[in-house]
DNA sequence: TGACTCCAAGACGGCATGTCTTTAAAAGGA
DNA sequence: TCCTTTTAAAGACATGCCGTCTTGGAGTCA
């Protein structure tokens, strides 16, 4: 598998809202699943699935709408909903922007720790190493 | 300068609690200056200066410290307030929590988005080039 | 028609955040 | 010494966000 993917299209400085805890566990299952319905949604997260269960997952569905992270199919009375960004590209933006916002530009600290701390496979640092000289390359 | 340091001596899974813009404000001062008293650090947030920015810093500062952020040296009537934590390990530790809830483990969208997103500059990546190379080296 | 499901809107308490007030103690100058 | 200023500490407060819950209206189906 490759490094690259839609992160390669990026543009630069979109800036990605931030989302709650819940909202997150909302978009995790719909990274997953490509789209749901709010019943769906709400089996997962609240096995009650109560009245107020399902209403707690369309605020968080309107509010990551809102967002622009999420976008509904209304053609039918059952509503699908659909992820509007990428997990990759949600990841890799939130975390520039945190980066951006600590270190005031440098990431060579989180770059240090991935490596150092051994969160990366010998396969994942070779992919790296090549995106690196490739990239060198066109410099 | 090297890219190690005290990222290297980082143990894994040591949680650093997350902090709100106005402490962020406080770190950041902490950081370039190595230690300050409460004025020194109202003197450059809050150009009033008034009493209750004054009470405000304090309470940042308390804050902080019951974060395990900072600490205070109490020996004399006015205090000097030091980091308690750098600011590669706290951004590298934030990052690396932050990265882990957003892609459930997998980093590499967020590598391959800082290297081909042009955010690090050519030493930079010659530096990360070389630890990984020392790493791989060591297995 | 009646029972059920869905969506939308609003209300609500809890919590974090930044600000402000107050009090007591210490420091420093006249 | 006395008085003023400065500091630290504690608490009160408004605001906004977050997750939850209730309600009302519209659509679906037996």
């Amino acid at each position: 598998m490759s490094l690259k993917g839609d992160v390669l299209s990026l543009e630069k400085h979109v800036i990605v809202p931030d989302v709650s805890d819940a909202e997150l566990a909302v978009l995790q299952l719909l990274w997953d699943a490509e789209r749901l319905t709010v019943r769906q949604i709400t089996e997962q997260l609240y096995p009650r699935q109560s009245d107020s269960d399902l209403a707690t997952v369309q605020k968080l569905i309107h509010r990551l709408e809102q967002k622009q992270l999420v976008c509904r199919d209304r053609t039918h009375f059952v509503h699908f909903i659909f992820p509007q960004i990428s997990r990759n590209q949600f990841a890799s933006r939130r975390l520039a922007e945190t980066a951006e916002k600590l270190t005031r530009g440098s990431l060579q600290p989180l770059i240090a720790y991935l490596v150092e701390a051994e969160r990366l496979s010998p396969d994942e640092l070779d992919e790296i190493r090549k995106l690196i000289n490739t990239h060198r390359r066109k410099k």
